[in-house]
DNA sequence: GGTAGAGGTTGACGTGACGTCAATGTCAAG
DNA sequence: CTTGACATTGACGTCACGTCAACCTCTACC
């Protein structure tokens, strides 16, 4: 049982290459190595590659490979730490999946490639038509204008106001507080401050939105998967529309 | 409208390294560059960068994006070719994902973490304890000794019969052959001769496999994940199943 | 003994999208 | 003048190798 590199590699399925690498990073030492500098491998080196074969193609990666094998850590607690991630790559990929079809959506209903994330991460002047339909012509210019018309600190303190407010309201989704209770009341009022303060959304600058633009924008806000994205995922989003509507059912 | 670099990353949610990148592979240059060597933008820099990541979270690739920006491709069409992939990364995620929770529960039941890919790629001696009880004690022994005894000429020949016969069952049932039909019964007996070949199993090296492991066999290959992935996938094993066990029926 | 040809070696670059120093220059404020 | 914030370029590290490049070794054949 002495096998050069390109058997050992071809007994098992993969390359001399690899096998150098393996030998580089002390992942697998040949068995013996020849006056000449070949390596050659015996049929424990033939094991111990074929374990590590199969734990990479579980996605696993070098280094703890090489920790299960020297018995640092146990397969099963590093294949269930594996796991976690794996899964949590599975629902990132989800989500990007969903980002992508509904934006292939909106581009083929001829809408534009706009820019997010001027406001709340949520691109308002995306409704463009719908807004302009229910709320005035200018109002998208007025917004655009406006925003415009701020310095770059202005921005940036406008900036950290959104980022602040959406975090708020993450934090209040995930420790799963009502809706309709005290402390997603005020995150409502908030919000409706915050729109106030923004001309082009009706109301804006002025006594505040409308019922109706408020109960509109919270619908909206779970219509599009990208502005779920900021607020926790769907179901924060959901979350966000329901104390957004309670608030305009008790105080609008 | 006129930013230093770190006003222009604070605007969009990125920082200034990711800028200067950016201006390295052309994806974004500055509006300006001072006399000093500081970069600038403008309001038509900080839209471009907006759709730079919105594509980005899209998960495209920079060169991508500028091919979008840049009107080399157009934006639906780059996205579904993306899409493609990523429904190619998820189904290959979803595939690990089985494949380690079938080796944790493998692990926990007692079993070892054993070499594979020495027959096809499935670990028959993994099922030692079940080999031994139905067809006798030493069977894996011989069947290990046999292994050993060969040169690494032979094993190397005997793996290209073996993944050659791999490959054609999966040619054969993605062409969606009839498992009962002479193509796919030609391949199961290639498979019964292969086993023939094989000592160790009962039969191996003698009149051939008996009928009732012949169909053991056939089964354990649809229970064992692992041998789904080298046979494309769980269908595939199911086909090879199928017409395992017509060979059966009609000729042991 | 010369010469292919197959196979071995080390060394180094490239992949993707930046993060993270390191060394150094610039600018406004006190 | 000093301090501190911000700017620059340059270069390494990430992960698991693929892919040359330049050179050495072994076997086979004439």
């Amino acid at each position: 049982m002495d096998w050069s590199i390109q058997e050992i590699a071809k007994l098992a399925g993969t390359t001399s290459r690899t096998l150098r690498h393996y030998d580089d990073i002390g992942l697998l030492a040949p068995t013996r190595i020849g006056s000449n500098g070949y390596r050659h491998y015996d049929d424990a080196a033939l094991v111990r590659l074929q374990r590590i074969l199969l734990l990479r193609e579980l996605g696993l990666g070098l280094p703890a490979i090489g920790e299960v094998l020297d018995r640092e850590v146990s397969a099963p607690h590093a294949l269930r730490s594996h796991l976690e991630w794996l899964r949590g790559e599975q629902d990132r990929l989800a989500r990007q999946i969903a980002s992508v079809v509904s934006t292939i959506g909106a581009l083929e209903g001829g809408e534009q490639l706009m820019a997010e994330n001027m406001f709340d991460g949520f691109d308002h002047t995306q409704y463009k038509e719908e807004v302009e339909e229910r709320w005035g012509k200018d109002a998208y210019a007025k917004s655009d204008a406006w925003w415009r018309s701020m310095s770059a600190d202005e921005k940036a303190a406008w900036q950290q106001r959104v980022s602040q407010l959406s975090s708020d309201w993450v934090a209040a989704f995930e420790r799963g507080v009502d809706p309709a209770g005290d402390e997603a009341q005020a995150l409502a009022q908030r919000h409706f401050e915050w729109l106030r303060g923004v001309p082009g959304t009706p109301g804006g600058g002025g006594a505040g939105p409308s019922k109706e633009y408020f109960l509109g924008l919270a619908e909206m806000y779970v219509a599009d998967e990208r502005f779920g994205a900021n607020y926790g995922g769907q179901a924060g989003a959901e979350f966000v529309r329901d104390a957004m509507t309670a608030y305009a059912e008790r105080e609008l």
